[in-house]
DNA sequence: GTTGACCTTCCATCAACCGGAAGCCTTAAC
DNA sequence: GTTAAGGCTTCCGGTTGATGGAAGGTCAAC
């Protein structure tokens, strides 16, 4: 099948699927014309792709839960170490975004937000606010 | 001032500063022999943008923040619409990092992680998982 | 005078694509 | 018969916010 069609159903945008050929993550076949045409086979590893990038598993890290995915001698620690690590990750984000929201918060709630200049989030930006 | 102390007293590295300067941030005077010359008050913008940059502001963000610094007649509002517009990014990105998490973790909390092949968080990217 | 630290500019690279240009292929309509 | 539309191809530049390196100029100390 043509590129348009592995898009849909991989819910992959075609310059996304050709990027990861690109990239050594599939190599579909070729029809006479030039034309990429794709498996069912390739379609699945597409999906296994989207799937993968969405839950924020980086394009490396997708290469290698694929390469464990077609490992019938894997062992599932393999994969749990990744996704272990993918966790740790987010939650060392989160951590962070919580901890700025909390900063920004503050700020936000103290300036009055109206036509005078008088803003302590300026004056935190500058230097001489209040927080720490 | 050399940029290698400045750099020392905002506490961006030397390449930053550079970069900023390409983009139109600030813009040291020079010596005789070429070197940028930076002033007390380029210091104190340069403290300025890794504040803001620190708090999670684009540079194009805080370019604008900046100018309202500078800008004797700005008002309040503008200041806190830009930091709310942040705030709800924050939020935003959170929400979706917190969603990951509990996907993730329940996937890791399957799977046994030993020498075996078998493995949930595999089967899930592949498509036929329990989540969903 | 030479070593070493610092400075300069310019360029390449990173992630993970996105969008556009120029051109070929196929199909369907007129 | 041709022409228009839409899909495909490759290649290239841009995105964000820097970072690191090469090649070379400057300066102070020894």
């Amino acid at each position: 099948m043509n590129i348009g069609i592995a898009s849909e159903k991989s819910g992959l945008p075609s310059n996304t699927i050709r990027y990861y050929e690109d990239i050594g993550l599939l190599s579909p076949a070729r029809t006479d014309n030039g034309y990429r045409d794709y498996s069912m086979a390739d379609v699945h590893r597409l999906r296994f792709l989207q799937r993968s990038r969405s839950l924020g598993f980086s394009v490396d890290e997708c290469r290698e839960l694929l390469s464990l995915y077609h490992d019938k001698e894997r062992e599932s620690a393999d994969v749990k170490a990744i996704a272990q690590a993918r966790l740790i990750e987010i939650d060392r984000k989160i951590a962070e975004l919580v901890g700025l929201r909390g900063l920004l918060h503050h700020l936000v709630e103290h300036c009055h937000g109206d036509e005078r200049p008088d803003c302590p989030i300026i004056d935190e930006l500058a230097g001489d606010g209040m927080v720490q």
